[in-house]
RNA sequence: GCGCGUGUAGCACAAUGGCUAGUGCAUCGGCCUUCCAAGCCGAGGAUACGGGUUCGAUUCCCGUCACGCGCUCCA
């Protein structure tokens, strides 16, 4: 075993605690609705984290859409008409029936639980206060029971009358078959009675309309997924394009996850950025055209390529592919990209194989044709889709984690965000070295006017230097920029970089085209 | 949703059934300061929320909310 378990039990080299406190000293990521004791499941992004998740989100789509010459892209409503859930089984397949074991409290998944049938093994639980005569309880398999007081917690949940246990000394008996046969649910592990099941759907519901009733609901949607491909034929007739390419679109999602855990991992309002790319099913591919499941080869490296580009260390990123036992019934593949959060190993994305599913689904439901005209074969068919389906909150988490760094300069502890300049909420920032030198002040001012023409720039000058460096560092700002009383007399300041804390000088009037050119090289203009 | 735990300033922490709830960092103002969290002076800022016990509650009890861990969930 060792294995599995082992890798489960790996985890980032910072705790959650450590970035949980970052965001909200800095202002990344607050707890959502905090002055009202929060949200369960939501968060708010402060300035700096509006800066980062945008920019990741730009980089996603320079990346997947505007780099590339098979995407298009779209922004599909969050509200659809509640028919596309129903075809895209969100509706039936998103609504788990969950009961309780009353034993033991345990939840499982009741369309999971196998019914049992026969006859029931039952152990006499005999209580008794001094001088009293025993009253008998049953108490489903025992065996499981393992001390006095377990039985004693069981009785009591069965039977919801605190009051007669108490005090009371408990004898447990061997097993013995119960008289009536029994047939139903019960749980797998005490065999204990369930709850009865209820009901949770992962899906948000709002109403749309004056009158609030079943007539007006619609959904918060559960993904971005289904406005791609209930525009699949709009964007096929208006852009001209034939198989194979891609729709890709970025937007908020919703789910009414059980329980949100782990900062923004988990949470109940999130940002997806999904891409729907439909190609041909091998049998209609031309000689040296990719097929379906080369489609998906490609894309799990592309995507994952994405994430390295971007800085990820290569160690906290794995492929997870999916058992054939845990594919939806029309995938013909699926692999996550996990990487090794401080809570263990987890998704950032899955990319799926969904087959014609979705359009099939949707072709059902609306009654309109949604199959591809292929001009070589003169023929048509619905595409294959593969499915890179990636989260904007856990890819941000992400950058965040692995850029936290943290060294020691001359005995003390810097801590510092190695971030790659695309995703740096600001790239540079300009230090007076003295601000009470109204003409060292002018000058870094004016510089900064220059970057702020194109890039996030920011002037600080509300401490000494060294603290204003480790602020930048904290945040991620990959170039400071110092002027000084030199720069009066020879017209020059000093670059210092964020990793390696480097220094070089140049002339003023050349800085602006430096950092420029430094975020270009680093594709972060 | 269940179980266990936690909740004191922006962050990290301390203390107490009773006197003005402390400390560090951070923030703001002033002085000073020629490149890596310097110094001095000053300022603002907290017992999650609601109820109960008590002469008195941040402390004990109950509820709510949030967070953490486990279960569950993760189409």
């Amino acid at each position: 075993m060792g294995n599995q378990e082992q890798q489960a039990k790996e985890k980032a080299a910072v705790a959650m605690d450590v970035i949980v406190s970052l965001c909200k000293r800095r202002g990344f990521i607050f707890p959502g609705s905090e002055i009202y004791d929060g949200l369960a499941g939501t968060y708010d992004y402060g300035p700096l984290g509006v800066e980062l998740k945008n920019n990741v989100k730009r980089a996603w789509w320079k990346a997947m859409v505007q780099q590339r010459d098979d995407m298009e892209g779209v922004d599909a409503a969050i509200l659809m008409n509640p028919r596309t859930w129903e075809a895209s089984g969100h509706v039936s397949n998103f609504n788990d029936p969950m009961c309780d074991c009353k034993l033991s409290q345990k939840r499982y998944r009741a369309d999971h639980l196998e019914p049992v049938e026969g006859l029931q093994k039952w152990a006499l639980i005999e209580t008794a206060g001094e001088g009293e005569e025993p009253t008998q309880f049953i108490l489903p398999n025992p065996i499981l029971a393992r001390s006095k007081k377990e039985a004693k917690q069981f009785l009591q949940r069965l039977q919801e009358d605190v009051e007669t246990f108490k005090n009371r000394r408990l004898s447990v008996s061997a097993p013995s078959e119960s008289e009536e046969p029994f047939t139903g649910l019960r749980s797998p592990d005490y065999g204990g009675p369930l709850t009865e099941p209820r009901m949770f759907n992962l899906m948000l519901k709002t109403h749309c309309g004056p009158a609030e009733d079943s007539s007006t609901r619609v959904y918060l949607r559960p993904e971005t997924a289904q406005g791609i491909f209930t525009n699949f034929l709009n964007v096929l007739n208006t852009s001209r394009r034939k198989l194979p390419f891609g729709i890709a679109q970025m937007g908020k999602s919703f789910r009414n996850e059980i329980t949100p855990r782990n900062f923004i991992f988990r949470v109940r309002e999130f940002e997806q950025m999904e891409i729907e790319f439909f190609c041909k099913p091998e049998e209609y591919c031309q000689p040296g055209e990719r097929n379906d499941m080369e489609w998906w080869e490609y894309w799990l490296e592309a995507r994952m390529n994405w994430y390295l580009d971007l800085g990820i260390r290569k160690e906290n990123l794995k492929f997870r592919q999916h058992d054939d036992d845990e594919l939806a019934h029309y995938a013909k593949a699926c692999s996550d990209v996990n990487y090794l959060f401080p809570h263990g190993w987890d998704e950032l994305e899955g990319i799926a194989h969904r087959s014609d599913f979705d359009l099939k689904q949707h072709q059902e439901f609306s009654g309109k044709d949604q199959s591809y005209f292929d001009p070589m074969l003169e023929k048509r068919y619905l595409p294959f889709v593969i499915e890179p389906s990636a989260g904007v909150d856990r890819g941000t988490l992400a950058f965040l984690i692995d850029a936290y760094r943290e060294d020691e300069v001359k005995g003390q502890k810097r801590a510092y965000l190695s971030m790659h300049p695309a995703l740096a909420p600001i790239k540079a920032a300009v230090l007076p070295l003295l601000k009470n030198r109204p003409e060292i002040v002018e000058k870094a001012r004016a510089l900064c006017g220059e970057l702020k023409r194109f890039c996030n720039a920011r002037y600080d000058d509300t401490a000494a230097i060294g603290k204003l460096y480790r602020r930048q560092d904290e945040i991620g700002t990959p170039f400071c920029i110092t002027v000084d009383v030199e720069s009066l007399e020879d017209g020059q300041a000093t670059i210092r970089e964020r990793d390696t804390m480097e220094q070089q000088r140049m002339p003023l009037e050349n800085i602006p085209a430096y950092i420029r050119e430094q975020l270009a090289a680093a594709d972060a203009l």
